[in-house]
DNA sequence: AATGAATGAGAGTTCATTCAT
DNA sequence: AATGAATGAACTCTCATTCAT
């Protein structure tokens, strides 16, 4: 034994490498779709050995999973603080519609995995709408009843339909961002989305009456 | 009629032979994904053999696009016929909302094609989206500038942003309606959909004049 | 029942169908090779149906093994009738050269079926050698045999190696032409050939013995 | 030695494993035929995964061609050593022969990979000329003519057709010996076939001239 | 912790052959 | 006799995962 047997250690996890792994998935997945993504390719992106993802990921599915999960706790965590800071239905409808698409805009890659590739299988897709989606709602619902209740919002707003409604628009705006040709700033539509989301797309009359809203029925929402 | 006449041809095409295995696919596809399907699932699922299935489709994509061609022509043609049938802005909204709910709440299991494994890679999507899409995004936006010249809708209405909340707003009925454990009716959503988008969520102060819409940047959109 | 009737009959096998059905195989097999070739393809070249095939032939490879057989059959038994026609070794040995080239070198489709095709497994090979090879080379061995006897052919000439060469020489020269890029009568080269097998290539000194061939074991041959 | 070579290396491609699945094809393909062997076959006889098979050779194909690509690339190596060891056409083509019995006589599965499995379509042969063949006649034809040079052979001999009818003679010899249900030595063939082709089948009359050879036209050869 | 060679299950597709018409 | 739609067995190659080093 010499004197530098104490340096030898096993070797801890080189903090980083998971997270070079999940930003490699995201390139690969993005660019080639999460089937056709080899793990192999993966493993090569992130500089590392191919058996090395398996020290950290259970398998290829974890790695979209905990992408996903890892990426929308901190996404709905920031949220819920900038949504603290703000007033109102109408501002923190602001605050989540240029959350939502500073978020996706910011990084191509990931809209895509977002949008696209995690939405490949109902498996992926209830997994996603029983956890973070559901969560996500519920933020929105939130503001949309606040909103209600202090007098902002019309209070026969059906409020599931108008939460999906709105989200809807949100998600359709990065969906139709990434698959265009052009590039444009996304988190640009943030207000626009929000005032028609408000005011509605008619004309407006001032003396007349605006139609009163029809009722859903029970629905899930 | 000649002598030869008994001659008797050889077997022809089984017609609805095609159709059959197009239904087969919907079922096999929304029940396990389109990856994960086997080609003999469907077969097996259309009473027919493996091979049979490649007399009829070229590849397993092509019966995923085949079926997404056919559908989405036969109803943009209805669609279409159906919009020549009413005047307005308003109305003719209401006709493509009920349209397409009425088509995915119709069949749940062609509604998880659609909605989830149609959008499996960005290869489908930006088929998806370069054709039929664009399509019918088309008619909506067609739709919302004769408003806007009939006066019904806002003139300062960001005309592709808001055909993009519109069809977003749809989208998600459908989406989360696909996901719900509850069984509900998807078309009875169509008219407070439409409400929403033209009357927009905000309390309604008569007195007050409702703010003008920002101008959106040249987004693609 | 009309006057007419009487005229229907079950057809009567075509004739002619069966050779068309083997002349199209000899295209199909020269240009895609057998394994590659579809018997779909060669129904389509003959200007039948798939199954028609099978009311003349057992298998693919039934097509395969009739068209050597008849073409070898037809080409010794006319073989043997010019054989006939002359006197001598020499003679007979140009006869044999010419019509073994003229029938190659007449139709490079057959040829490739006969030196390529035809070769591409033991199996096949086997048959050959064990039935139409061994005839012919017991054609070339009797001349030889021949020429030994009447003094015109060395007697110490190992019967059995000099066939071989002599057919491995022709054969040679008909793959060659084959694999050839260039167009060339192939029917010329049968008088060198035999000239060669009969002179020798090395130079001659008058004064200087030939020295006398050695002798080979028991071999095969 | 530092204290790290502990860190075990990753396992090394295991030396040899390519040059067991090139002998299990070896076996495989002159057992049942390149296109009947299935690559199960020749993993299962080399003691490999399936899959394994595929870190060493792109593909079915690529297997025969690699095998027939390095033999014939040593074996054209060691022939042109031994070629420069020896002086004068009638020995060098004395080595060639043997160095071509020798090759293929001692392993009778090459010898049928060689002279069957690997001609079984014009895709292949057409490498082969193209390629090897090409050098390997080259090789013969470059024997000739300095024999011819050196009044060893005759100046008038059609060289081309002349190195064709050797290797002819030779590859009979092969075949011949394949297809044979007898076990003789094929090496022992090789003085005899240069012996016939030198001195010629033809008995010698020492007063009366040869006669000279015929031109051949413009061939290929 | 890291490696990457090895594994082997799995599936899309082809095509010789059959047989109802 | 002729047809050609239908069959289904067969096979190459891929790639997520494992594990000896």
């Amino acid at each position: 034994m010499n004197g530098y047997s104490f340096i030898i250690m096993a070797r801890k996890r080189t903090p980083g490498k998971r997270d070079r792994i999940l930003e490699a998935a995201v390139k690969v997945f993005a660019r080639k779709g999460y089937f056709a993504a080899r793990v192999a390719d993966i493993a090569s992106q992130a500089g590392v050995a191919d058996g090395t993802i398996y020290l950290y990921f259970r398998s290829k599915e974890d790695i979209l999973v905990s992408l996903f999960d890892e990426i929308m706790a901190e996404h709905i965590e920031k949220g819920r603080e900038e949504l603290a800071a703000v007033e109102g239905a109408e501002a923190r409808l602001r605050v989540i519609a240029q959350h939502h698409l500073r978020l996706l805009g910011g990084n191509r890659d990931l809209a895509v995995v977002f949008q696209v590739e995690f939405r490949q299988s109902t498996k992926f897709m209830e997994r996603f709408t029983a956890g973070w989606l559901h969560d996500y709602l519920a933020v929105i619902s939130e503001v949309i009843e606040e909103g209600q209740k202090d007098g902002t919002l019309r209070p026969d707003l059906p409020r599931k339909l108008a939460t999906k409604a709105f989200f809807g628009a949100l998600d359709e705006m990065v969906t139709s961002w990434i698959l265009s040709a052009k590039e444009y700033d996304l988190v640009s539509q943030a207000i626009p989305v929000v005032e028609l989301f408000l005011g509605g797309a008619a004309a407006w009359e001032p003396e007349s009456a605006r139609p009163a809203l029809a009722a859903v029925g029970r629905e899930r929402g």
